[in-house]
DNA sequence: TTGTACGCGTTATCAA
DNA sequence: TTGATAACGCGTACAA
């Protein structure tokens, strides 16, 4: 204890570089960093000698300085919407599979809805400067997004579908999706609908009650909109309570809701209220998150190929980093509805 | 077209650098990095002729040069164990409130529970030098940690207790949740009940179990453990295809379970084996995450503070960088018990 | 108030 | 096979 460096303050000290490294193996700095990166051009001898060094100090190569040398980071990004949606986690491990595939880093952040947060992010990222960026944005077209694209971040829209020919985009058919949800309500001879969604701000939204109201055009069905604020289990409940409130006679008996957020929050609400489900009322959802199957009373729900979704657009963005003559693609996947008791026939 | 810069091949081009604007503004390189740095020290009038240039140039910091020359970064990280969880998103809003107020980033990777993902990570993360990092653990244990906090990267634990004092620690009273528990069902009456979880390698299960196991010595109430080998929906649903299996006069009248995923798909497989809840079975989860009060049969369950964990985390952690005479910390929360349907008294 | 020069840790080029 | 050296972009001491 008496000399040499105190274990106790080791903390503060800079950590060992490769020229500490060198130093103490005998060697010129070029062979260390021959030994990092072309292993094979250095002889066993010296090699073992500078491995035992590294070991030794325990060195660890500074990434900022491979970086700045480098002029790239190996490292993507995925802005989230909406952390405490299952679906955007969901989306996120399969951009996770990619990137791990790739030996990139993910950088996942959360918007939480809120533009000013993104913003910040997106700044963020560009001054490190990242691979590329995956982002749901809070609004599509808004011109950052371009911007960054031009100034040379790949970026690429998740789940939405961007304005411009800037970038990539991967997203799910919508309209389609809501087609199906309505197609199998009729199937089932629902002819009063209730559509549980909103803002209509939401792109998503918009489609999915598009395909609805195309599903049923000439049908003779009817089709109530009940609106909310959000698309979270709070306001579910809140519009169960509007849809309990109607007279029987003339209250929907199905309910296309448009997520499982909203669906979950709805059946909640009935349930609570002693309006039976499928019987008095049937629910379809849309994503099929994992707690849709695990409801009591397990949710009919438009699924959404969220692995595929990120993992799509991960690859997506790679190769636009990576390869010259790559082309902006809009790729869309197919929905498919799951059926299960909330719709059960009775 | 014919001269200059082709805007198509602009992205592959060098993004500006101070210097860039030095020239285009017509000073020095020093004075644009007083501009960035010490606005005061430069004139109001070169300031704005450099703040003009860096805006038609589209330049952006580069954040890599920065960090080689500062030593250390401006980024935390949260190394996650389920992303699935939504008690893990919760914690890590908790965090990102407190690094968004300290004005750090916050870099969140999943481990997905797989140790050789999480190693992959922390080492990445050691590499780019964040200034701590903020880990539930799959093993709290593993010598790996330790290594993380004498090399001079501070770690925090979160939801899980280190075995050394090489770091701070925050997480919640697990043994009283556990007795909470099952004191809300002893003053219910029940005196058959099942301990739903697993495996026992998990720090947590064996502290709630444990903590049971406590409240129910010396009442004459007996205790059954039915094991699982994950804390996952689909688990709580095996779980319940064998309490349903258990003739009803010696099947338990309540069980409590590990986590609320556990206790959702318990009460699923309740619900489609035609087993009251709470009338043949009430139901007490453990973590009181959002889906827990939005299930059809609103759950029992013993709530943690989850983001005052991760806001807590953060705190120490940004604490142990920046001040010099940290000194480690256990933090230990308390839960609460809320009641709700699943155990309501019929 | 503004400009010059050096160093952070790494990689790559070139010469020995 | 190994070693010396320049360069990446930025921040800062110091000089002008």
């Amino acid at each position: 204890m008496a000399t040499g460096t105190d274990p106790s303050t080791a903390r503060s000290v800079r950590s060992p570089s490769v020229k500490d490294v060198a130093t103490r193996a005998g060697v010129s700095l070029g062979t260390v960093s021959n030994v990092l990166n072309r292993p094979d051009r250095v002889s066993e001898a010296t090699r073992s000698r500078v491995e035992k060094a590294m070991a030794d100090l325990g060195f660890v190569r500074n990434e900022s300085a491979r970086q700045l040398r480098a002029g790239r980071s190996s490292t993507i990004a995925y802005v989230m919407l909406d952390a405490s949606n299952p679906f955007f986690t969901d989306v996120a491990q399969g951009i996770e599979d990619a990137a791990e595939q790739a030996d990139m880093s993910l950088f996942i952040c959360n918007s939480d809805n809120r533009a000013s947060r993104e913003a910040r992010y997106l700044q963020r990222l560009q001054q490190q400067r990242v691979t590329g960026i995956l982002i749901t944005p809070v609004d599509p077209s808004h011109p950052s997004l371009d911007e960054l694209s031009r100034h040379g971040t790949p970026v690429v829209i998740v789940d939405r579908v961007g304005n411009t020919e800037d970038h990539c985009s991967v997203a799910v058919d919508d309209v389609l999706g809501g087609r199906l949800a309505i197609e199998h309500l009729l199937d089932l001879g629902h002819e009063r609908i209730a559509f549980v969604g909103g803002p209509e701000s939401i792109g998503q939204v918009r489609d999915r009650l598009d395909g609805a109201r195309g599903a049923l055009a000439g049908t003779g069905a009817s089709l109530t909109v009940v609106h909310t604020s959000a698309l979270s289990v709070a306001e579910g409940r809140s519009a169960g309570e509007r849809i309990a409130g109607l007279p029987r006679s003339s209250r929907p008996t199905a309910a296309f809701c448009a997520n499982d957020l909203l669906a979950l929050g709805l059946l909640q609400q009935c349930v609570g209220l002693g309006i039976g489900v499928p019987d008095q009322l049937a629910i379809v959802g849309y994503d099929d998150i994992d707690f849709a199957a695990a409801a009591a009373v397990p949710l009919t729900s438009v699924r959404q190929p969220r692995r595929d979704l990120g993992r799509t657009a991960a690859e997506l963005l790679l190769d636009e980093a990576t390869n010259a003559d790559h082309e902006h693609q809009q790729v869309l996947f197919t929905p498919v509805l799951v059926a299960r008791a909330s719709t059960r026939r009775t």
